[in-house]
DNA sequence: CTCCTAAATGGCACTCAGTGCCACAAACAG
DNA sequence: CTGTTTGTGGCACTGAGTGCCATTTAGGAG
């Protein structure tokens, strides 16, 4: 039996490689726009064959949110661990609030938010990937209790809208306006009654 | 100068051929699914070339959600229309909750809805166009004045999330609940506060 | 009706994403 | 060392989407 977790030189390469293949994309991905660049300059780029690189991402379009499954796994994690009283809607407003800087860290350059912006492709795989992770909180929020699944669908939707206004808004103002206090704003006018 | 309205032979034409085009797309990919549906099965099915159907559409998908442009615009039209002193919250609400029925009416299959939820592509799709309808709607609530950008980036967000989670409960509970009742309880649940 | 132009069509060739298959090399366990 | 597992590259194939061209057809001008 091997180790399952992560350590070991294969584990790590692989990490390594990964990693690697997916700046080297954002790279030509923001330097000459998504559509003039093919699985063949990234993987020629990296060094490593077409055929590999459908095996560290499942579409071109992965390389740029490989790790969103991550995320949204532990954003998960942390709406359970929140304290069991809470009110739903603070509890995401505090998680989301915590997970703000993680989440912008993940994506460092704004040319790359530019990019996701303008390119179909890339939209289409952010919001598929915005609904799962939104899925997974709504289950961890239903899984606290004192609350049905309507109610888990609605909250965490709306929270989904407090953050795009605020990350719009943001955008907008280009980096000016303080983006906690955005979205902090977004939270409290949609507060749900009683 | 020839008529630029949609009368004439050609448009009419036109528009009956991309009208069947989408009734066979539907019915082809409700049968065998999406993905094992090409666009060589729908052009022999509907007695067109291949080349024909990427005229009338600009991808497979676009068989599903054409007229959404159509729709969104006209929704757009209902905000611009609605009172000059209504409150904005309230305005999402009544356009919406009118246009409940249309939206419902050009998508009368269950199973095709249960399709796009399932699959990958299709729901990718209906996420571009859902957004861009929202920003439609945005900007049309925001030339309505009272409002920043901000808010009506929140406003139409929430709105959407209170649509979406309606659905979800009504498609959970087979049709059984009200979903006029289930949509004015998702919007009373998020009404801004002052 | 005839001629002319604009639009619609079909066919072909091409690029590119994504997949299945196979042969080969490196790591690892015994 | 030996068998097994894992990663890799190469190849061929399907299918979406596009550019180009030759042909047909609708609809207006004379």
């Amino acid at each position: 039996m091997t180790n399952g977790d992560g350590s070991g030189l294969r584990a790590r390469t692989r990490r390594a490689v990964r990693a690697e293949l997916a700046a080297t994309a954002i790279g030509l991905f923001v330097e000459r726009g998504f559509d003039d660049t093919t699985v063949d300059d990234i993987a020629a780029a990296a060094g490593v064959s077409r055929r590999s690189f459908f095996r560290y991402f499942p579409s071109k379009e992965d390389a740029v949110f490989g790790d969103a499954e991550d995320v949204a796994g532990r954003v998960a994690d942390a709406v359970t661990a929140r304290p069991a009283g809470e009110p739903p809607w603070e509890c995401l407003r505090a998680v989301l609030h915590d997970w703000r800087e993680p989440i912008r860290a993940a994506h460092p350059d704004p040319a790359l938010l530019r990019l996701i912006e303008t390119t179909p492709a890339l939209r289409a795989r952010l919001h598929v990937k915005r609904e799962q992770m939104r899925e997974r909180i709504a289950a961890a929020l239903l899984a606290r209790g004192g609350l049905d699944a309507f109610t888990a669908d609605l909250l965490t939707g709306a929270a989904g809208a407090a953050l795009d206004a605020a990350n719009r808004a943001w955008l907008r103002s280009d980096g000016a306006l303080d983006h906690a206090e955005l979205l902090d704003r977004a939270f409290t006018a949609l507060r749900p009654q009683s």
